[in-house]
DNA sequence: ATGACTGGCCCTGCCAGA
């Protein structure tokens, strides 16, 4: 089965594009990030009619997640625990069933944290940690993981075309990259890595400066799986052709194909 | 060297993104 990530950076903007995808490559679930609405305003019409079952947990300008899947959604809890008084919708998590099995899904939209030095970039790290301690939970379910989202995290120098230039920015911290290893190191798999450890291999190009043009990406849109997901790992794909439609978002979907 | 897009909202400059 295929399982995307997309940060779509508005799903009313980038509806067409978002139809196109679920038309081919046709993935079996996609969880989705920056949706930016609230639940009444998603597109659920358009995406039902295409297939899919729809789980939103959305918010009024900013943020917003949602689950797409072709087989039934169930056991659906937005926010990410720890936190009572974090209202920003970065979390949702579902159970997929499929044919003779099951699969727990998360989509995720962790902060951004810049600029550094400020209670901007504090609230990411809580964060990451809030999301370090739900995450080891999980493992001791012993299920078919798959941790999926924007994690804003630029994980090493193969990660950007430009070091030098994301040297001050949150993505690229020591202390962002650090969390993101404690979080591997609970016994996750970025499955990109696991199946391609070249350089230069980027999900995100800024609107900005020609940075698609010029190939000035970083990596920064993560599956993270389970040991149970990692077991039944296929292949991972970057969808770079969405980049290049007209009126693109920044990011482009991730995949992996799991034997389930 | 510098600046540079895009989307949503308080409807119009401003915040937020990365």
């Amino acid at each position: 089965m295929l399982i995307a990530t997309w940060n779509v950076n508005s799903v009313k903007q980038r509806l067409e594009h978002l139809l196109g995808f679920l038309a081919d490559p046709a993935p079996d679930v996609v969880c989705l990030q920056e949706i930016k609405c609230v639940d009444e305003a998603f597109p659920r019409l358009e995406v039902e009619a295409a297939g899919y079952n729809v789980a939103v947990h959305g918010q009024k300008g900013f943020n917003g997640v949602a689950i797409l899947s072709k087989f039934p959604i169930a056991d659906v809890s937005p926010r990410l625990p720890g936190d009572p008084e974090d209202v920003q919708s970065r979390y949702l998590e579902a159970v997929v069933s499929v044919p003779g099995g099951a699969v727990r899904v998360a989509s995720i939209y962790l902060p951004n944290g810049n600029p550094i030095g400020t209670e901007k970039f504090t609230y990411k790290l809580a964060w990451m940690e809030r999301l370090t301690e739900h995450a080891r939970g999980l493992l001791a379910l012993e299920e078919p993981v798959v941790l999926a989202g924007d994690y804003n995290v630029i994980p090493d120098g193969r990660d950007v075309s430009d070091p030098a230039l994301w040297a001050n920015d949150a993505l690229f911290q020591p202390a962002t990259r650090a969390a993101y290893r404690k979080l591997l190191a609970l016994g996750y798999t970025d499955a990109l890595r696991a199946c391609d450890d070249r350089a230069g291999l980027y999900t995100f190009w800024d609107y900005q400066a020609g940075a698609w043009q010029k190939n000035k990406g970083i990596r920064i849109d993560h599956l993270l799986l389970s040991p149970q997901a990692a077991d039944r790992l296929v292949g991972v794909d970057i969808h770079k052709r969405t980049r290049a439609l007209d009126k693109p978002s920044d990011h482009v979907p991730v995949s992996v194909t799991l034997d389930l």
